[in-house]
DNA sequence: CTGAAAGCGCTAACAA
DNA sequence: TTGTTAGCGCTTTCAG
């Protein structure tokens, strides 16, 4: 592939014309017209890398993901790519597969590229993920979790939980159960546990241990924690779950023990996933707007990058409750639809 | 950032040391050590642009998708991703969110990138995406569609068309409807509506016109098509759609309508996406392997950057049919289980 | 095994 | 407005 001085020569103008074209423009028409020609005749395109030595400018910017087949990533990642790609940016994607040690791996990787800008997708953030990111020495946006000190695009996950579990107990749920994650997860974790336990308090009940289980972020794992709900004899009458995978497996256990949804267990999920839809018993779940986090994110970013402010801003976004039939109230008859 | 110079100076020792350091690692014990203690002490890491301008090579591979929240899409990324990361490579992502027209200039985009190879997760190919593409001048592999004298991934679309609508007739169906994708898409679309087509052949039928709708890749579109073909008042007895999310769809509607899967209707999808498994009856479905074609796509289009091999290569890959509920045969009740 | 020096392709002063 | 020139940070001969 030809480079600059080769093609300025065969458009017959200087290096610096030929520059000047594809940046700034400041250039007489004459010149322009021969560039252009020049450029459909030879199909010269500038090379960026040897650009980005010069100008420090690389117009990439890094995307640390968990897990891409996770809908709620994949579709924030791709509010990310709508606007990245509009604002002339490039998207270097990392998947670290759940990876807590490829996440640390990833920034320095990211370095090495001299990104201009991050937007890490997080999950857990231990002290080493604290001290890693302090480091960092360009604009970065967390997304889905909020830390002191960092921009940030979250959600309100202690409300959306405390208002779906609520919905079920206002239903007539007198037995709650959780199928949560791993409190570590601040968001997904320990925020909506602390919103269903609140719930539970303003209506006078605390939750049994042996009602509590700590699912992994899929399907198979929601099964499985149901399962051992249901083994201990003690069937709750409602199931909060922190996703909506996670509610799937949970129902498709109950109905292999003959249990109906909502008549005998009430079950409700997060994340208005395609599948809440579908389901044999259609999920009561609350849409968490992914893709509008990607975009505020990568705003957020570019803001950042452009201004060079260093004040950290943090953004919640808001949700919408999908009220669906699997958590309806059935002692009424007259009250479902 | 500190470069590779005041960094040598640091160390006490010369450039070249510091470059045989991060390449070759000609170099004796001594500066070895002395290097890696400046490291720690300093953070250094080379500026991967700078070597790209003087070596040629990005260690940088294009991935180019129409749509990232399609689960197939997603997992083909995931093991693109696996393999590349492996290798030492990094992703520049493109989302053409569906758009041809973005396509096209994505490959202009990589070109100016300089990377090392492109993965294209292709749809539809029209006569300029034939030209633009033999002009690229890197490697290519393209993943779920044929074309002569390119690199390939692919499904063997028609075979697993044929297999899933022969189980249909053979279990009973008189009456098969299809529900397709546009005939553009050669594979998802063209072919699986040949395999279709063929196994009706096979068993002396051909299908009605009005049995035939083309759906996007959405659980809506499927939706849509099947309200228009049950709208005829001519319903049928089994429907082959082309996707999973298109079954869902036209499953919903059935259920709407009153009329069962699979006694009075039966319905078969092709992705073995998450949704299949928990439909309202469980969704007989064909398993396609999408991580295995990106792993095995970003094999291909490293050992074509690497050889430097000229040979188009086309791997096809099995599948499985994963056989639910959806398609039992329910005349004879003792043989349904 | 080592260091000096040339140069990858580009941009940005600077002087014209 | 334009062309000349000096680097950006790195790798890679080449001569030692």
């Amino acid at each position: 592939m030809m480079n600059i001085s080769e093609f300025a020569q065969i458009a017959g103008v200087s290096k610096s014309a030929v520059s000047r074209y594809f940046n700034d423009g400041y250039l007489s028409e004459d010149k322009r017209e021969r560039i252009e020609a020049a450029i459909a005749q030879t199909g010269y395109a500038p090379n960026i890398a040897a650009r980005a030595v010069r100008t420090r400018v690389t117009k990439l910017v890094g995307v640390i993901l968990p897990k891409l087949s996770s809908e709620s990533c994949a579709r924030v990642t791709e509010g990310i790519s709508e606007v990245l790609n509009r604002e002339g940016y490039k998207i270097l994607l990392i998947n670290t597969a759940n990876d807590a040690h490829q996440e640390i791996e990833s920034l320095e990787l990211l370095r090495q590229n001299r990104v201009d800008g991050i937007i890490l997708l997080a999950t857990v953030f231990t002290d080493l993920h604290k001290s890693v990111l302090s480091k960092v020495r360009v604009p970065i946006v967390l997304v889905g979790q909020q830390l002191k000190g960092f921009n940030c695009i979250c959600h309100n996950d202690e409300e959306v939980a405390y208002t779906l579990t609520r919905r079920m107990l206002q239903n007539g749920a007198k037995h709650p159960a959780l199928i949560g994650v791993l409190q570590e997860d601040r968001a997904a974790g320990a925020a909506r546990r602390a919103g269903f336990e609140k719930a539970l308090e303003e209506f006078g009940m605390t939750c049994d241990p042996r009602m509590m289980e700590t699912a992994q972020f899929t399907m198979d794992s929601g099964y499985d924690c149901m399962r051992r709900i249901v083994s201990r004899r003690q069937i709750p009458d409602a199931v909060f779950c922190a996703t909506d995978d996670i509610a799937a497996g949970a129902m498709l256990c109950l109905r292999e023990n003959g249990l109906r949804v909502p008549e005998d267990v009430m079950v409700c999920g997060v994340g208005d996933s395609k599948i809440a839809r579908i389901l044999y018993t259609p999920l009561t779940t609350a849409r968490l707007h992914h893709k509008t986090a990607g975009i505020e994110a990568a705003n957020m970013l570019l803001s950042a990058i452009r201004s060079k402010s260093v004040v950290p801003r943090s953004l919640q976004l808001g949700y919408d409750v999908i009220e669906r039939q699997s958590t309806q109230q059935t002692e009424l008859k007259y009250e479902t639809v």
